[in-house]
RNA sequence: AGACAGGUGGCCGAGUGGUCGAAGGCGCUCGCCUGGAACGCGGGUGUGGGGCAACUCACCGAGGGUUCGAAUCCCUUCCUGUCUGCCA
């Protein structure tokens, strides 16, 4: 969640930002005046009930000495009648301030570049050369399938569109990387975590996913619970509503979970193959840090990334999103995109970003600063990499002539 | 899932309608004591909101209700423990 504070001091400034983001106007000044409301009708309230406590405890007091309490009391009875109707009023700013409030995006960073979609994305750097190739280069579906690595036919039989199963060889690569990569990340500091593949509506809400886009998760019949659409979510909420010392910041997490999305609003794209599913596996980072770390830490983290894939013989980029790109919580993030031989270009693998206060303040994560004040610390999170679009690139990347698909070094002692 | 018992400050624990934001203890911290330390003695020590401040409001798992007044009574709900059931 923005700061409401700071849009009601520099409404201009911040206002101007999250118009480029989408947000209306008319939802900006709605958010402004119940802001302001709110604080008025407050101060009023508690004018009030100070006032009751004071009679209140008289009341106590004359009870004893026997005094007459017939004209406190009447005071007090109308005093009460004032105070539920603002408390009423209070209440109902209030819950609208929420709902307005959680659905505003985050602001980007001075650091983002203003852009409209992803094509205004800035390409930071490229990392190793494109591979070449003396034959003709066949896409991942059709590789898989010659080698007997992915069933999408079985995979729609078994749930719906959008799902695949891996076999033989297929499912002891995904598990190969998924080892490879949570030991790559310990050794860097990070604790590996297995977390609930369920969570319930405050945890999603912590990080952003709620109350927006309920459309794009699966949710449990019957139950207020949610399957994640990211480790990012059990991970960061883990201290939700906790205050952190300050001394065990950063708090480096690592995790392999599945990752399950609707994938509403996807519907064309993607559909062949397994770039695109409804399930697929994710080793995720996720860091608490001081806020005056967060950004050395978010270079840390693209590295861990990227150095990953470098390890893997994988030739990606870096991109810097621009305005138009972020997502809903990030103030600034950074893709790795992979090259994809068979599709003649670069497609995300990762997403690194960091959301400074935003899920901090929705999740109420604090440390306690030195001079004893709780303040939110930044949550940052990335994928370590998607683990089902790390095979398929393996596999378009390392693919030989006849169709074999050739194990990158660092897997072989993981098969 | 059913029965019973509970949920109070960093921790333990008292508190069954009135001056309780909450006794007492532990811990932590500051000061004294000491050559230094332990012991001992004295002070401080929850969170969030509003106000320049004095101060003030809210919070005793959460949400409702009764009352002039609720940690305390009632309802709902979540969680924990024990027993039963079921299972990996």
């Amino acid at each position: 969640m923005i700061d409401l504070k700071n849009l009601q001091n520099n409404f201009d400034e911040v206002g101007e930002k999250l118009l480029k983001k989408g947000v209306s106007t008319e939802s900006l000044n709605e958010i402004k005046t119940s802001f302001q409301k709110l604080k008025e009708k407050r101060t009023a309230l508690e004018v009030l009930q100070a006032d009751q406590n004071k009679q209140s405890k008289l009341f106590g007091v004359y009870k004893k000495e026997n005094k007459d309490i017939k004209e406190l009391q009447a005071k007090l009875a109308e005093n009460k009648k004032n105070m539920a109707t603002l408390q009423e009023e209070v209440r109902e700013i209030e819950e609208t301030l929420q709902q307005k409030a959680l659905i505003i995006p985050n602001i980007p960073a001075d650091t983002v570049p203003i852009g409209v979609d992803e094509s205004e994305n800035i390409e930071i750097k490229k990392v190793l050369d494109i591979p070449t190739f003396d034959f003709p280069v066949l896409e991942h579906s059709d590789l898989a399938e010659q080698n007997g690595w992915i069933d999408f036919k079985r995979g729609v039989k078994l749930a719906k569109s959008r799902f695949s199963l891996l076999r033989g060889d297929g499912a002891r690569l995904e598990r190969a990387l998924i080892n490879y990569m949570i030991d790559f990340n310990r050794e860097r500091g990070y604790e590996e975590v297995c977390v609930p593949l369920i969570v319930n509506r405050p945890t999603m809400t912590g990080t952003g996913q709620l109350p927006k886009f309920e459309n794009d998760l699966f949710k449990i019949e019957g139950e207020d619970l949610f399957l994640i659409p990211t480790a990012e979510v059990p991970l960061t909420n883990i201290y939700n509503d906790e205050i952190v010392a300050k001394d065990d910041l950063p708090v480096k997490l690592t995790a392999y979970t599945p990752c399950f999305r609707k994938e509403a609003g996807s519907a064309g794209r993607d559909t062949r193959g397994m770039i695109r599913q409804h399930q697929f596996d994710k080793v995720e980072l996720v860091v608490l840090s001081h806020p005056d770390d967060s950004a050395k830490i978010f270079d840390e983290m693209v590295k861990c990334a990227s150095d990953l894939l470098s390890s893997l013989g994988l030739a990606h980029r870096h991109m810097n999103l621009c305005t138009g790109d972020l997502g809903f919580s990030a103030s600034s993030t950074t893709d790795l995109e992979v090259w994809f031989p068979a599709q003649n270009c670069y497609r995300e693998i990762s997403s690194i970003s960091n959301t400074q206060e935003f899920q901090s303040r929705r999740a109420k994560i604090r440390y306690k600063d030195t001079d004893g004040k709780n303040k939110f610390l930044h949550t940052l999170n990335g994928s370590s990499l998607a683990v089902g679009r790390t095979m398929i690139a393996i596999m378009e990347n390392f693919q030989k002539a006849d169709g074999s698909i050739e194990i990158p070094e660092v897997l072989k002692k993981y098969m």
